[in-house]
Parts: structure tokens; C-alpha cells; sequence
DNA sequence: GTTAGCATGTAAGGAGTTACATGATTTT
DNA sequence: AAAATCATGTAACTCCTTACATGCTAAC
């Protein structure tokens, strides 16, 4: 019942336990992997985030089958609990599943979660950029006399990667509508294989 | 000498110390407005950061805050050392001036800088994204056939963030170059209301 | 038998946030 | 005179990093 642990680490070490029990040097490699582009993290963070994850008894941590020296390596498992836990965190659909932080890696866990879910989070996170539009273009129409050509350049920049995320998105909600509306055997399991049907 | 402070955060609050006096609640809106989208800094961490730019020598508050009585406006001001300080900042071109979290801040106030400096900035930034290219491409390929097409999405979304950055960079080189070998008198001072030359 | 990579950790600290506390000034 | 906004600050906390420390295992 502890529910500790908090915070995209957790979040997607419980989702790739889920897959298969790991070490946690594996771990790391395939978190960089998930994550891409969007997040590294070190050892340092990944270790104690483990250890924090057997306290609340989501996580075991047993020694590997073939341990036969010493310090063994360890493969962390998930239990009953952290399953749970992991379910819940997936299927979240408040402001913690689409701020910048943690928005990535409730995308990378799509295939777990229902259409239902995913159309919530995708447009939540929408509404969130429409507004983030909203208070740049505002703010940038009262101000950008007194800005320099380079700020100003960099506005821009900003705005229009803001603008492509939102483009994506609307792409994202459409296909996802469309695939409501036609629900194929694909669907309820998302297995590592599916296709999103476009493309 | 102290040279305590580090960090985005100073480094703005010099550079938009240096066009005028401020105070706090008035520098707070204006950082937010230079860094548009990048980020936004609370005063839980704007005010702290002026005390240790006072006690670095880097600005002054005035007036004092033993003002018998009530509790007035202070106003914040750069020294002779705080200008020292954001010229030497502005001009770094190591990787303290192209990695992520600091990269936009440079930008920011590249007028304050040569088309030298700005150069070398924007190419290494650029040289960044490539390294960074390559990784997630080489373990793209290592690994595509494992991750589910959700994660695949995401894993593209990130890739072609990047490689638009990389295309904008370019562009801002090219007009940088161009320059360089076409210097007019706008180039040394580049004051608010200096465009660059396209668009 | 030594280098390289696999594997697990810890201590110290950086850079920021949230929530709170307080008061001054302007607008309605 | 109430409400909004301007204005300054602090304490506790979060989440992560860096640098270090240690030892195992495979390959050359």
C-alpha cells in the first residue's frame, strides 16, 4: 500500500519490468532506448529508484538463476502489486500524463492502455499546447517591439515546434477516432508488432 | 571574484540586467517572455539567485533592505563585475553554450556577441544533434523490431525534432556566413530592431 | 593477465519547484 | 473597502547528476 515512489523513472522502469524481469544495467540501456531522444538517466538515479520500488513491494529483487559466485547480479521482477500499480499509472488521464515531463513516457506505454485512454491523454496534452500558444502569441504581440532580431528568431523556433507537436497530435486523435470507429482484433492486446494503420 | 552562481538562470538574469535596472517581479515576466517556450523560472528560485549575485558583487539592490519601517521595492542593478561577468558568459563557446538546457539562453542574447562567437555556438550545437542522430539511429536500427508501434511513433516524432533543428541551425550558419563576408554597420552593436537579413 | 564492458551501488550536491508567509499598491 | 495584482521572500522538498567505489566476466 506504501505508493512511495513517484515520477517518470518509476513510471517506465515498472512498464519495462512489465515486458520481462531485467537487470538493472539492462535496464538502463532499454530506458535510453524507450525514451530516445527525450530523457537519459544514470545509474544513480536508476539504482535507488529500484531499491525504492522493492520497499513498496512492487518489485522483487532476486539473484540470477545462474548465480553461483558471490555477488550475484540481481533480476528485478514485478509483483502482483507493481503490476497494479503500473495499471493505474497508465491508465491516468489527468495533468500528470500530459505535461512535457511525463507525457513521453505515457506515450511510449500506449499499447497498454485503451483507445479510450489514449484519446483523452492525446487531446489533454493538445489543450495544454493550445494554451502554452496562447500566452506566447499574446505575450509576443505586447512585447515583440522590444525584442532583438535573435530573440525574436528564437520565438519563432520555439512556436513553431509547438505548433508541429500539435500537428502530430491532431494526426494522432484522428487515426485514433478512426480506429474507435472501426475496432480491428489489433486493438484491445497492442502487442510489440502492431502497426499503427497508417503509413 | 567569487564566481559563485551558475547556471541558465544567472545568466539570463545578467543579460536582462544589462539592457536596464529591474526589479524582481518585473525580471521574472521578462525572462519568461526571452525564453518563450524553453522555460519559466519561479521566484522560489529567482529571488535566491539575486541574493547570490549580490553577495558575488555581480549586481546591487537598491535601496538597501534594512529600510527602517516598511518594506520597499528594490531595484536591481548590475556592477561593474556583473557586466565582466555576462561578457565573459555570452562568449563561451564550449559546451556549457550548446547543450540543451543552455543552449537557448545563448541564443537569446547572441546580439550581445560577434558573428564569430555565434558561429562556433551554432556549430557546435549542430555537432551535438548530429552525435545525437547517430546514437538513437544506430540503437533505432538495433532494436526497432522489439518496440511497438507506439513507441516507434514517438521514437520518429523525436528523430524528426531533431533533424528540424538541424535544418534551422543550418539556415542561421548560412546567414551567419554570409555575414561574415558581407558585414554591415548593424553588425557590432546589434541592437534591438536589427532584423536579420532574410525574411 | 590485462583491458573492456557488465553490473551494482553510495555520498554529495545542483538546480529547481511548491507552498507558504507577508506586505504594498492599484483598480473596481 | 474589497479584490486584484504587484512585490519580496523562506523552508522543505523533489528529482536528478556527478564522481566515486567496488567487483565480476569475457575476450584478446
Amino acid at each position: 500500500m506504501s505508493r512511495r515512489t513517484s515520477g517518470v523513472l518509476e513510471f517506465a522502469v515498472l512498464g519495462l519490468l512489465h515486458d520481462s524481469p531485467m537487470h538493472g544495467y539492462e535496464l538502463r540501456k532499454r530506458l535510453n532506448g524507450v525514451l530516445g531522444t527525450f530523457r537519459a538517466f544514470s545509474y544513480g538515479s536508476l539504482y535507488p529508484c529500484l531499491k525504492q520500488l522493492a520497499d513498496d513491494g512492487c518489485i522483487t529483487e532476486s539473484p540470477a538463476p545462474d548465480a553461483r559466485g558471490r555477488r550475484s547480479k540481481i533480476v528485478y521482477q514485478l509483483t502482483a502489486e507493481g503490476k497494479e500499480r503500473f495499471t493505474d499509472l497508465v491508465s491516468e488521464t489527468g495533468p500528470a500524463s500530459w505535461e512535457d515531463e511525463t507525457f513521453g513516457v505515457h506515450f511510449a506505454f500506449f499499447s497498454r492502455t485503451d483507445s479510450d485512454t489514449r484519446l483523452r491523454i492525446l487531446e489533454g496534452r493538445r489543450s495544454r499546447l493550445e494554451d502554452r500558444l496562447a500566452n506566447v502569441r499574446s505575450s509576443f504581440a505586447r512585447t515583440q517591439e522590444r525584442l532583438d532580431a535573435y530573440t525574436l528568431e528564437l520565438q519563432k523556433h520555439g512556436l513553431e515546434g509547438v505548433e508541429r507537436e500539435v500537428r502530430w497530435l491532431d494526426e494522432l486523435i484522428r487515426d485514433e477516432r478512426r480506429r474507435e470507429q472501426h475496432p480491428t482484433t489489433s486493438d484491445r492486446a497492442n502487442h510489440p508488432g502492431t502497426q499503427i494503420d497508417e503509413e
